[in-house]
RNA sequence: GGGCGCGUGGCUCAGUUGGUUAGAGCGCCUGCUUCACACGCAGGAGGUCACAGGUUCAAGUCCUGUCGCGCCCACCA
C-alpha cells in the first residue's frame, strides 16, 4: 500500500465522482425510488459552464445531503437551485466530448438529438433525473419542447390559474427592451444612478397669456403628450381649470387636467402626461380617459405618430426635440439632475416603458397564503432575518407579466382565433375555437417568463399533475439552500405555487446563503463575466481543497470571500491528512498490521491492551476529543453552521490527531508489532475521523476509507453509504482530557523555554519537573512522552521548585518545570521573567478589583465569583515563582 | 424615501443566549531538510474589538446617537 509523498487529487477524483454517478449512489443508499440527486461538486475533468458562484452552493446541498444520509434521513430530497441541471448538462456534454462532439462543430439540431438519445440510454434511474431536473438550467432551457413531462406541468399549471382568473391577458404598461425585444418583469429591470437633466419646457396656454412649465427628464416623450396636469389643490394654477394647452412641435391641443400624480412641492408643479410612455402617466390616462399617443416602438424608435421625428432613435430624437425647442425659445430652463435609469438586465439597455398586451398572473391572492406560510412558521428562513426582506416584498408584490417575446421556452398555452377573435386556454391543442368553432386557430407566439416554469420545480420534477409515488413520498421537500439573490425571482414564487398549485408548501426550510466574491469583493457572477472557472481551479487544487476553503468561509449572512491563499491553505490541509494516512500505512507494513477496521456504525471505544493493561492515555484523550469533535461538527451542520462544522474538523486532524495523538503513537509503533490494541485504537481514531470528515471533503475521505479496509467484508462499497459517527456519553473522558491538557503544557513549557532561549532543538535537555496533584500522575506515567515531544531528559522531584539559577522556570499551578541550560542565558531569561511579572501583575489587578466589589459579590452568579477566586490565587503563586526565579538571577 | 447588513491584529474573517489574559487562516519574525508531511515542525511579535454616550456587578456581545462602507426594494416628472 503506497501513497505518493504529495496529495494528488487529479488521480483519484475522477475515479471516485464517476463511480458516485454511475452507481447512483445517493438514490441506492436510500432504498426508496426518490429523486435525491448529488454529485461531488463538480466531477473533475468534465466540461461544462459551472461558475464558481454556484459552487458554495452546491457544496452545502452537497454537504447537508451526505450528512443527512449518513444520518439515516430516508426521505430527503433539497430542490437544490439547479445543482441537478448543472450535473445534467455536465454529465451529458461530457458523454458527448468522449463521443468526440461539441455543440459548435454537430449544430445544434443534431447535438440536440444526440443528448436526447444519450438520455434515453443513460438509464433509467438517472434519465428520469436528467429529463426532469435538467429543466432549471440555462442551457437546458432550450430544450424544454423535448421535455414533454414538464411541458404538461407548465400547460398544467398555467390553465388551472387561469381559470381561477389569476391569470390575465391585458393591455398594461410593461418595461421593454428594444434591444432583446421582449417584455421584463419588474425584477428583470436594474436600476442605476444616472446623471442627467431636467427640461423646463414652456407649454403655451390656449385663449391665455400664461403658459405652463411642465420638467421633464424624458423631452422626447412630449411628442406622446396627451395632457398636462396640475394637482386640485394646487393655487398657483386654479385659473386655468378647464383650459387648454398648445402642445409645441406636434400643434396639438391637450387639455390640462387635475391629478394627484402632480406633486406641487416638485419642480413647477406641472406635470406633462404621456400614458403611453410612463406607467404613472399611464394610469392618470386611464383616469381622465386620455388618449394614448405611441411615439415610440418595439425597437426604440419614433413611429408616424412622432411626425417628423419619424424613424429616429429615441436618443437621437431626445436631441432634434430639445434643438427645435430652443430655436422657438420654449426651454425655460435646464438644471442636472440624477435619475434612476432601467436598464435590462441582460443587455443593460435602457427600457422603454411601452403600452402593450401582455399575460399577468393576479399575485394578491396568491401572495396572501404564501405569507402565511412563512408567519405560521410551515416554512423557516435561515438565517432569520431574510423573512422580514420576504415580508416586505411580498406586501407590496404587484402583478407578474408573464408573457416573453423570446424564441426559447414554454409556449404559452392560449389560442387566439381568426374568425371571432376570442382566447381558448387549454391544456392540449384545441381544433377550434371554443367560441364559434371555427378552425383557423393561432397559438400565442410569446414563450413564459422562465420563473413561471421554475416556480412549478418543486414539484413538476415529482411528477406533478400526476399524483406520483415520488410526490406523496417527498412533497414537500427537506430544504432549499439558494443565494439571497434568487430570493424573489424564484423562492417566492416556488411558494406561491407551490400553495396554489400542489397544495402545500414547497419546502420546510430556506437556507439563504452569501455570495462568492473575488479578491476584490466583487460579487462573481455569470453576467459580470468575473467568475472563476471551478474546473480549473478544482483540477489544479482538487475539489476537497476548494470545497474547504468555501466551507471555513461560508458564515451564514456573510459573503465568502474566495481567493487563491485561501484555496493553497486548504490544499495544505488535505495534504496533511493525506500523509497522516501514510505515515499510519507505512507503519502498518512494517509492523505486519493487515487491514482492519473497527465494526458500524459508532465511536467505539477501544478494548484494553490485553489483560490487567490499561487503555493508553492519549487513546483515551484522542477518543473523547473526537467524541465532542463529532457532536459539534453535527450540530453545526444541522443548523447550517458549515464554518463550524469545517473548523473543527480542520482543527481535530490537524492540531489533535497530527499534531499529538500521532506523535504521540510513534512512540508506540517503534516496539510493538501486530494488530495490537495501539492499533486497532489508531484505526479506529482514523477510520471515524474520515467518516466525519466526508460530507466536507468526499473525495480525499473516500480514497483514504477505501485504502485503509476498502475491501473488507461487510464494509459499505463507500463511506458516504457508512454511518456518520455519533455521540456517545460513554466516550467522554475529561479525566483524560485533562492529563493530556498537563502533559501538553508541561512539552510546551520545555519549548517554549527552549525557543527563549535560542537553543538548538535538536540537543537534549536535562530538566527538572515539580509536580503536584494531577500532574504528579501525569509526569509518572507519561514520561516517556514528555520526554521524546520535548526532547528532554526528565528527573522527577516531588518538593516545591527552589528558585535557582542553574536554569530556567516555567510555573503552572501543575507544575514547576526548570529547564537546565548555560549560565550565559541570564540576560534573556530576565527579561523573559520580567515580562511574565507585569502581565500578571496586570491581570491580578484586575481579579482583586472585581472581587473587593462588593457588588459583584452579590449580585454575580457563585460559579462566576469562585473561578475568579481560584484564577486569582493560581496568578498569584505563579507571580511569586516568578519573582523568586528573577530574585535568584540577580 | 423605506428596509437589511457591515466596521475586531498587515490581509480575509470567526466570536449563537453579556462572565477565563478576544480566536483562526494567510502574511511577518526566529530556529529546524527530527526517517508522514517544507502544501511541513517548533517558537514568537502584532488588537484600548470605528467613535461617543447609556444599561449592568460585568459589554466585542444589549440600547441610543455619530462617522464610514455595502446591499436590496421603491412609479415621483
Amino acid at each position: 500500500m503506497h501513497l505518493e509523498k504529495v496529495y494528488e487529487p487529479q488521480q483519484f477524483e475522477p475515479r471516485w465522482a464517476e463511480r458516485w454517478v454511475e452507481a447512483g449512489i445517493f438514490r441506492a443508499a436510500l432504498g426508496a425510488p426518490g429523486p435525491v440527486f448529488s454529485l461531488a461538486i463538480p466531477p473533475p475533468n468534465v466540461t461544462g459552464s459551472l461558475h464558481i458562484g454556484h459552487m458554495l452552493e452546491h457544496t452545502e446541498i452537497d454537504v447537508t445531503i451526505r450528512w443527512r444520509r449518513m444520518r439515516g434521513d430516508n426521505t430527503l430530497w433539497l430542490p437544490g437551485t439547479d445543482h441537478a441541471g448543472i450535473a445534467t448538462q455536465m454529465l451529458v456534454e461530457r458523454k458527448l466530448v468522449e463521443e468526440g462532439l461539441d455543440r459548435r462543430s454537430v449544430g445544434r439540431e443534431a447535438f440536440e438529438q444526440r443528448v436526447w438519445a444519450w438520455k434515453e440510454r443513460y438509464g433509467d434511474t438517472i434519465k428520469r433525473q436528467m429529463i426532469r431536473l435538467g429543466a432549471s438550467c440555462d442551457w437546458s432551457r432550450e430544450r424544454f419542447t423535448l421535455d414533454p413531462g414538464l411541458s404538461r406541468a407548465v400547460r398544467e399549471a398555467f390553465v388551472r390559474l387561469h381559470e381561477k382568473g389569476l391569470i390575465y391577458r391585458g393591455e398594461y404598461m410593461v418595461n421593454w427592451c428594444p434591444r432583446c425585444h421582449t417584455a421584463l418583469s419588474d425584477l428583470e429591470v436594474i436600476h442605476d444612478e444616472t446623471p442627467g437633466n431636467l427640461w423646463h419646457i414652456r407649454y403655451p396656454v390656449n385663449d391665455s397669456p400664461r403658459s405652463l412649465v411642465v420638467a421633464t427628464t424624458r423631452p422626447e416623450t412630449m411628442l406622446g403628450d396627451t395632457a398636462v396636469a396640475v394637482n386640485p389643490r394646487d393655487e398657483r394654477y386654479r385659473d386655468l381649470h378647464g383650459k387648454t394647452v398648445r402642445l409645441p412641435l406636434m400643434d396639438r391641443d391637450i387639455p390640462i387636467i387635475l391629478d394627484e400624480v402632480a406633486d406641487p412641492e416638485f419642480a413647477t408643479g406641472v406635470v406633462k402626461v404621456t400614458p403611453a410612455h410612463d406607467p404613472n402617466d399611464f394610469e392618470a390616462g386611464r383616469r381622465h380617459n386620455l388618449p394614448k399617443v405611441k411615439v415610440i416602438d418595439e425597437s426604440g424608435r419614433m413611429t408616424p405618430e412622432a411626425g417628423r421625428y419619424a424613424g429616429l432613435d429615441r436618443f437621437e430624437a431626445r436631441k432634434r426635440v430639445l434643438a427645435d425647442l430652443d430655436r422657438l425659445g420654449l426651454i425655460e430652463k435646464v438644471d442636472p439632475y440624477q435619475l434612476s435609469l432601467g436598464k435590462c438586465q441582460r443587455c443593460k439597455t435602457p427600457v422603454e416603458p411601452l403600452v402593450s398586451i401582455q399575460w399577468f398572473v393576479r399575485t394578491k391572492p396568491l401572495a396572501e397564503p404564501a405569507i402565511r406560510a412563512v408567519e405560521d412558521g410551515r416554512i423557516r428562513f435561515i438565517p432569520e432575518n431574510w423573512t422580514k426582506t420576504y415580508y416586505e416584498w411580498m406586501y407590496n408584490i404587484r402583478d407578474w407579466c408573464i408573457s416573453r417575446q423570446l424564441w426559447w421556452g414554454h409556449r404559452i398555452p392560449a389560442w387566439y382565433c381568426a374568425d371571432c377573435g376570442e382566447t381558448t386556454v387549454a391544456r392540449e391543442t384545441p381544433a377550434a375555437c371554443s367560441k364559434c368553432r371555427s378552425g383557423r386557430l393561432e397559438q400565442d407566439p410569446d414563450v413564459l417568463d422562465t420563473w413561471f416554469s421554475s416556480g412549478l420545480w418543486p414539484f413538476s420534477t415529482l411528477g406533478w399533475p400526476d399524483q406520483t409515488e415520488d410526490l406523496r413520498t417527498f412533497y414537500p421537500t427537506s430544504l432549499l439552500i439558494t443565494g439571497f439573490d434568487i430570493l424573489f425571482f424564484w423562492v417566492a414564487r416556488m411558494i406561491m405555487m407551490g400553495l396554489e398549485c400542489a397544495g402545500d408548501v414547497p419546502f420546510r426550510e430556506v437556507y439563504i446563503h452569501g455570495l462568492v466574491r473575488d479578491a476584490e469583493r466583487q460579487k462573481m457572477s455569470k453576467t459580470r463575466g468575473n467568475v472563476v472557472d471551478p474546473l480549473e481551479i478544482t483540477e489544479k487544487y482538487g475539489t476537497d481543497a476548494v470545497r474547504m476553503s468555501l466551507l471555513l468561509g461560508a458564515a451564514p449572512g456573510t459573503d465568502v470571500v474566495l481567493t487563491e491563499e485561501r484555496i493553497l491553505s486548504a490544499r495544505a490541509f488535505a495534504n496533511k491528512i493525506w500523509n497522516a494516512a501514510r505515515f499510519l500505512f507505512l507503519n502498518m507494513e512494517r509492523s505486519g498490521v493487515e487491514p482492519w477496521a473497527p465494526e458500524e456504525p459508532a465511536l467505539h471505544m477501544p478494548e484494553p491492551a490485553g489483560p490487567g493493561a490499561e487503555t493508553a492515555l492519549e487513546d483515551r484523550w484522542i477518543f473523547s476529543r473526537l467524541n465532542r469533535a463529532v457532536d459539534l461538527a453535527s450540530r453545526a451542520i444541522d443548523r447550517y453552521r458549515y464554518h463550524e462544522a469545517a473548523q473543527l474538523v480542520w482543527q481535530f486532524f490537524w492540531h489533535e490527531f497530527c499534531d499529538w495523538y500521532v506523535e504521540i503513537k510513534k512512540l508506540r509503533f517503534r516496539e510493538n508489532s501486530g494488530l495490537d490494541a495501539h492499533w486497532r485504537n489508531t484505526l479506529t481514531v482514523f477510520d471515524t475521523g474520515l467518516r466525519m470528515l466526508h460530507p466536507i471533503m468526499p473525495f480525499l475521505s473516500e480514497e483514504l476509507w477505501q485504502r485503509l479496509a476498502g475491501g473488507l467484508p461487510g464494509r459499505p462499497a463507500s463511506i458516504a453509504l457508512a454511518r456518520y459517527p455519533e455521540y456517545g456519553e460513554e466516550v467522554s473522558d475529561p479525566e483524560a482530557e485533562r492529563q493530556m491538557e498537563i502533559l501538553r503544557e508541561i512539552v510546551t513549557a520545555a519549548r517554549n523555554l527552549r525557543a527563549d532561549m535560542k537553543l538548538d532543538p535538536r540537543q537534549q535537555l536535562e530538566a527538572l519537573l515539580y509536580a503536584r496533584g494531577a500532574a504528579r500522575d501525569v509526569a509518572r506515567t507519561q514520561s516517556e512522552a514528555i520526554q521524546k515531544l520535548a526532547n528532554i531528559r526528565l528527573d522527577l522531584r516531588d518538593e516545591t521548585a527552589p528558585a535557582t539559577s542553574e536554569g530556567a522556570l516555567r510555573s503552572t499551578p501543575e507544575f514547576d518545570l526548570l529547564l537546565r541550560v548555560p549560565q550565559a542565558q541570564t540576560e534573556v531569561r530576565r527579561q523573559r521573567l520580567e515580562k511574565e511579572i507585569e502581565q500578571l501583575e496586570k491581570v491580578i489587578a484586575g481579579s482583586q478589583r472585581q472581587l473587593a466589589n462588593p457588588e459583584f459579590l452579590n449580585r454575580a452568579p457563585a460559579p462566576v465569583v469562585a473561578s475568579l477566586r481560584q484564577k486569582l490565587a493560581d496568578y498569584e503563586a505563579q507571580l511569586a515563582k516568578s519573582r523568586e526565579a528573577l530574585a535568584a538571577l540577580n
